[in-house]
DNA sequence: CACTGCGATTGACCTGGATCAATACAACCA
DNA sequence: TGGTTGTATTGATCCAGGTCAATCGCAGTG
């Protein structure tokens, strides 16, 4: 329950006053240049659970942000299996991916109702030629993505599976705090085959994690929402049982 | 041993006569552009084989093409763990990860004696923002990395040893076809280790893998090199044994 | 040539987590 | 209130691959 103030602050029509401008695309951007980005902007409708934001393979006609609610990208491979590739929450762009060669590679499905922003990407395009600051930006959040890619890789690689929902936990609390939202509450708003597919597990073991750190008395798990009761217990566990590498 | 012509090409020391044009910066670049950015090409010396190009933590000061030879990426994470995240051929570009917050998340070290294209990136961002080929070539550079990213989680993650290692061959084989090289026969010039590191096995398990798929009829393994003599068995084996996940 | 050292291979054993299967729980509807 | 469906938890079994350890082969070196 965010106060009402807070809400209509992200709910706010214009970058300039979004409580989210900082983590979002208008980060470092002037003023000046932060109106001709807003403009672009189209914060449409309020997108339902399940709905399809855009599809793999589909040309890639706009980015969008997520304004409030959360998302997940999936995947399909040649050979027809099915990976989450991320999860979503306020101020996360989506479709990066897709400047490759202008299609999407993945699908992004939105997890609850929620409200995004849609970016055309031609138009973009244009704008960031014309504005040296939006292309760095552009630029650095995409090499962010890069860093935390690798990051993902390690996690799925090295870790045992209560390394892996340890690391994960840990991360969605610092995506809260980074919020500004309670980072000691986290809400699971995905499935918990959702998590599991993301952490490459089954979800059978997803669930006997969970109950295993609650019985160590780590965290606190409620049907969708975890409290991270002892933080320093998490990031142990989430480090014990990775396994070192050969020396090459 | 390739040809000496084909050397002489690759060492050529202007973009506009490399070989590798179209699979590296240059390519959907005017021969105006492609001139501009020729002089902030810089190809040094020969590079050694384990000497470090760049340095996790350092500035991002240049970023780097490889011309011939290769190359691989380290990360060591906040908990000490090394992860390999990729190995580079001729017209691969290393450093995009450090645009981020202008410092490398990454170490590159060159895995035999090669030599690299340097590019000073202040001196590149200013001619980005000068030419719009350029920066669209740039993004779309760093969105395969991602795409690519997306495709390694998902052999990180549901692929059992055999399907990684075939997983890598393939991968590895197609791209030496991108750039005109027998694909049939693939050299590994990093050490099992290594690759064991990359696929996160033991590298105990790399070699009982390539021992099997040798029995198998289906590779030759020779030290340093591995002859694919049945790219269908091998295709096979690299997404068998993945598993489905569960439904959401 | 013997010696050393590094990398690769092979063998024997054991464990984490996938798999199969049953049960529990909640939401929703008739 | 009971039935139905979707989701989560728990239990029992089994095996791929991690772990430990021995051996081998080759390259360099005194």
């Amino acid at each position: 329950m965010a106060p009402l103030s807070q809400q209509m602050q992200q709910l706010s029509e214009t970058c300039s006053h979004c409580s989210l401008r900082y983590l979002c695309l208008p980060d470092h951007l002037d003023s000046h240049d932060l109106e001709k980005l807003e403009r672009l902007v189209d914060s449409g409708a309020p997108v339902l659970a399940e709905t399809e934001l855009f599809a793999q393979g589909e040309g890639l006609t706009h980015i969008y942000a997520v304004r409030n609610g959360s998302a997940k990208t999936v995947r399909i491979d040649e050979e027809g299996f099915e990976q989450i590739l991320g999860f979503y929450y306020p101020g996360d762009i989506l479709g990066f991916d897709g400047f490759a060669d202008q299609h999407h590679h993945c699908s992004a499905v939105a997890l609850e109702t929620s409200h995004f922003c849609r970016i055309p990407v031609d138009q973009l395009d244009a704008l960031v030629d014309e504005l040296p600051s939006l292309r760095q930006r552009l630029v650095r959040l995409m090499s962010q993505v890069l860093s935390e890619d690798g990051r993902m890789m390690l996690t799925l690689g090295r870790k045992d599976s209560e390394g892996r929902i340890s690391s994960l936990l840990l991360g969605l609390s610092r995506r809260r705090a980074l919020r500004g939202m309670p980072a000691s509450s986290v809400p699971l708003n995905m499935k918990r085959a959702d998590l599991a597919n993301f952490l490459s597990m089954r979800l059978e073991t997803v669930s006997r994690v969970l109950t295993r750190l609650q019985r160590a008395g780590v965290i606190k798990v409620s049907q969708n929402r975890v409290d991270i009761l002892d933080r320093d217990a998490l990031r142990e566990r989430s480090s014990r049982g990775a396994w070192v590498a050969d020396q090459s």
